[in-house]
DNA sequence: TAAGCTGAAATTTTT
DNA sequence: TTTCAGCTTA
């Protein structure tokens, strides 16, 4: 590849530069793949190697070359992080405003701006609901009643995911009875989705699902409509392609049919290695398949990284050759090889998260931020341990992911008033708030209105509006809901007046729904009162009420103006994308890691996934990596021992320093009452941490329950503290027999005949 | 109608 | 062990 531009003069004229700057900087790969813009590329980037640099750059390049309007880009990822910083990566790399890509965002909110263009053709008026997984599940429920399947036997949830799963593969109620009749309540399952298709159609709204599945069917049914997209989007590209399922590469093709295969201009950018959304649908397929698909791809691969050190890079790399069936990339760096990496293996998961503490004050003594650390657990559940260990000593730490904002029960009350004012037959929203705050409308009532509304097919507003009339409700509820509906018509009759921002705000009020919060004692109540705060806050940018609400269920995120020195602590899953010059990586068990249910679900599959997951794991890491193991946690309540992860068998020894944790055992007091007094110190801590939110560590906290290890302890195992001595010959369920050489309370080091020394609790050794 | 109780279940979760 | 949803009782 060149270095020198062949397309000088529009650059140099629009952006007043001699050369296009945007290219500078990238290695030849790089520049390939930023140059390449006719024809199908794909782009295999692996971690660390400047994937959305590529992207942005390439993006920057058609429009500097004036191959294509910026309206004349599709541009699709994941998420709206994703997507907004790609936004500002391109402001910044040429200076165009954000505002001129309208086509870039996720597949989601893509497809909804499609839908709602066309929103006739398949059903929907231009302002349908999109509706959230709440509602979604409020609605399956209202079926299965209506179908009389026992929801015990078939919980709503389940169906909800069931039919995920259909529409992530692409399937229309049609073609599932085909396929997968009988998968939930005898059969019934086509029926069910059919009927949930039909009432979201009669309720004006679409679920995540449909965003994508009824834009394919547009553009199949409307070949027209397709062929405009086709003239429209000269350039495609796709972020994170390894993630793709089915439904979106449906939508894809269609929209890259314009031209024949080979010369279709679409350039997807992905990681086969860092696909860990199997189990949500997402088909690595796709990426493998890509040439197949695009006869003539040409293909590119980033392999040099500007992340990690080479040790880092030496471990992820020999652990992840381990999977079958990739399309290969072997990452290099030009970095030193860096402090090798660090195995622990600690007693039991307390003291796992000790250990980490103590080695982030290490690091923090060394000059190290808070910032620059992160945990990164496989299970959600692993992280109270830490949170409360960081409580007792004082480490500020914040938890990403997890209940988003607008997941929040006040966030979504809050919409539901705010969609029923815009929309008053949006009867799930009405179905959530009816009662909230309360009104003295419980089930029965609103049972009733439910089943008048479906009895003569009218929105349950309606319902309310001729049941007040009549004397079938007693009087309380007739007036309570005749005081309700003329405040709902006076807030719709204003949303056309007032600013979304101010109707809000008067609403919340009006309705009753702050002060109940005012009211409320919790702990959380005021935390709530915050996010509504923000959420009206937050509508100051918009003109209207339609416009803030299609906003909101496709992008609206807590913005995180955490500027706080912390430790994150996420799951793996939450850590793609990210990077941290420390991290650690606990819990590095079989079972937990890799998933024993992986395991058992997708077999081969679920654990070649698992491993991808560990690769993600390690590769986030510039610096340092921390894998970190427990002999023995407590799952579900019971203590389980558990056998050292697989991967860390793949791990090359070379890079890999084991530490030697044999001082560690027996070094805490785990049975003095002290640590009872030391929990106090951590309610102390609680305002310094102000920022860290809903974990379920503040949830112990707040709820005033300092349980210790100690108490849980004792409790579980008084019937066995005894009873052993030194010398005994004893058996294991999975180690087999060995004799006892030390007692420690209720940890023995026993000498295994088949695996050698272990420290085991005694109420895994029998006598 | 609303608080308390009981029993089943328990990964990962971009939109 | 914890959590949550649905059921029972005041």
């Amino acid at each position: 590849m060149s270095d020198s531009p062949n397309n000088p003069n529009p650059i140099t004229s629009q952006f007043g530069q001699k050369s296009p700057n945007y290219l500078k900087g990238l290695n030849p790969e790089q520049r390939e793949a930023v140059t390449s813009i006719d024809g199908p590329l794909l782009v295999l980037a692996g971690a660390g190697t400047g994937k959305t640099r590529v992207l942005t750059t390439r993006i920057a390049h058609i429009l500097a070359s004036h191959l294509a309007e910026s309206s004349q880009i599709l541009s699709v990822t994941f998420t709206n992080k994703a997507a907004l910083e790609m936004k500002q990566r391109i402001g910044k790399l040429i200076g165009i405003s954000v505002e001129g890509m309208p086509w870039m965002g996720t597949f989601h909110s893509i497809g909804a701006k499609i839908l709602r263009r066309h929103a006739e053709l398949v059903g929907l008026k231009p302002n349908f609901t999109i509706l959230d997984t709440d509602d979604q599940i409020r609605l399956i429920k209202q079926l299965l009643t209506a179908e009389h399947i026992d929801e015990k036997r078939w919980p709503a949830r389940q169906f909800a995911s069931i039919m995920d799963g259909w529409k992530n593969r692409g399937l229309l109620p049609s073609d599932v009875k085909s396929s997968h009749a009988g998968m939930f309540a005898n059969g019934l399952g086509d029926k069910l989705y059919a009927d949930y298709q039909q009432r979201l159609t009669s309720l004006n709204a679409a679920d995540f699902g449909d965003l994508l599945l009824l834009c394919i069917r547009l553009f199949r049914e409307n070949p027209d409509i397709l062929a405009q997209y086709h003239s429209r989007f000269k350039y495609m590209l796709v972020d994170e392609y390894q993630d793709s399922n089915v439904a979106q590469y449906l939508w894809l093709r269609l929209l890259a049919q314009g031209k024949p295969a080979h010369l279709a201009n679409i350039c997807v950018v992905g990681d086969d290695d860092q696909s860990i959304y199997g189990w949500r649908g997402a088909e690595v397929d796709n990426i493998l398949r890509f040439e197949k698909d695009f006869p003539g791809a040409k293909t590119i691969k980033l392999e040099r990284n500007y992340r990690s050190t080479g040790n880092i890079l030496a471990a992820a790399s020999s652990v992840i050759s381990n999977n079958e069936g990739r399309l290969g990339k072997t990452l290099h760096t030009d970095d030193e090889k860096g402090e090798k990496l660090q195995v622990t293996s600690l007693w039991d998961s307390e003291e796992e998260a000790r250990h980490t503490a103590e080695q982030i004050e290490q690091l923090q003594r060394n000059g190290q931020d808070l910032n620059s650390m992160a945990i990164l657990v496989r299970t959600s559940a692993q992280m109270r341990e830490f949170e409360e260990v960081f409580i007792k000593l004082g480490i500020n730490y914040r938890v990403i992911g997890g209940a988003k904002f607008y997941e929040r029960r006040e966030i979504r009350d809050a919409l539901a008033y705010l969609r029923l004012t815009h929309q008053q037959s949006f009867d799930l929203a009405l179905e959530r708030i009816i009662n909230v705050p309360k009104r003295g409308l419980g089930t029965t009532t609103v049972k009733f209105i439910h089943e008048t509304a479906r009895a003569q097919n009218i929105p349950m507003m309606q319902a309310i509006r001729m049941l007040i009339e009549t004397e079938e409700l007693g009087a309380k509820q007739r007036n309570t809901l005749s005081f309700l509906i003329s405040q709902f018509d006076d807030w719709s009759a204003r949303a056309t007046t007032t600013s979304p921002f101010e109707l809000a705000g008067a609403i919340f009020d009006e309705s009753g729904y702050t002060a109940m919060w005012k009211d409320e004692k919790t702990a959380d109540a005021p935390g709530r009162l915050e996010n509504l705060k923000e959420l009206v806050n937050f509508m100051q940018d918009f003109e209207t009420l339609a416009e803030f609400l299609e906003h909101i269920s496709l992008v609206l995120d807590r913005a995180n103006n955490d500027n706080s020195n912390a430790v994150s602590i996420m799951t793996l899953h939450a850590a793609k994308g990210l990077e941290f010059n420390n991290i650690f990586l606990p819990g590095w068990e079989e079972g937990l890691f890799p998933s024993q249910r992986s395991l058992d679900e997708s077999g081969n599959k679920g654990l070649e996934e698992e491993r991808r997951l560990a690769y993600v794991g390690i590769t986030r890491a510039k610096k340092k990596a921390f894998i970190s193991l427990a002999q023995n946690r407590r799952i579900h309540g019971f203590w389980k021992t558990a056998l050292p992860s697989r991967f860390l068998d793949e791990l090359p020894p070379a890079a890999v320093e084991v530490t030697d944790t044999g001082s560690s055992f027996g070094a805490h007091n785990y049975g003095g009452s002290n640590s009872n007094k030391n929990s106090a110190s951590r309610y102390d801590k609680k305002d310094a941490l102000d920022d860290v939110y809903e974990t379920p560590g503040w949830k112990r906290m707040r709820a005033n329950s300092p349980k210790t290890i100690d108490g849980e302890f004792t409790k579980n195992h008084e019937h066995t503290s005894t009873g052993f001595r030194i010398t005994q010959q004893v058996t294991h369920l999975k180690f087999g027999i060995g004799t006892i050489t030390s007692i420690e309370g209720k940890k023995l080091t026993i000498n295994f005949d088949r695996v050698g020394r272990k420290k085991v609790l005694d109420s895994f050794v029998k006598g």
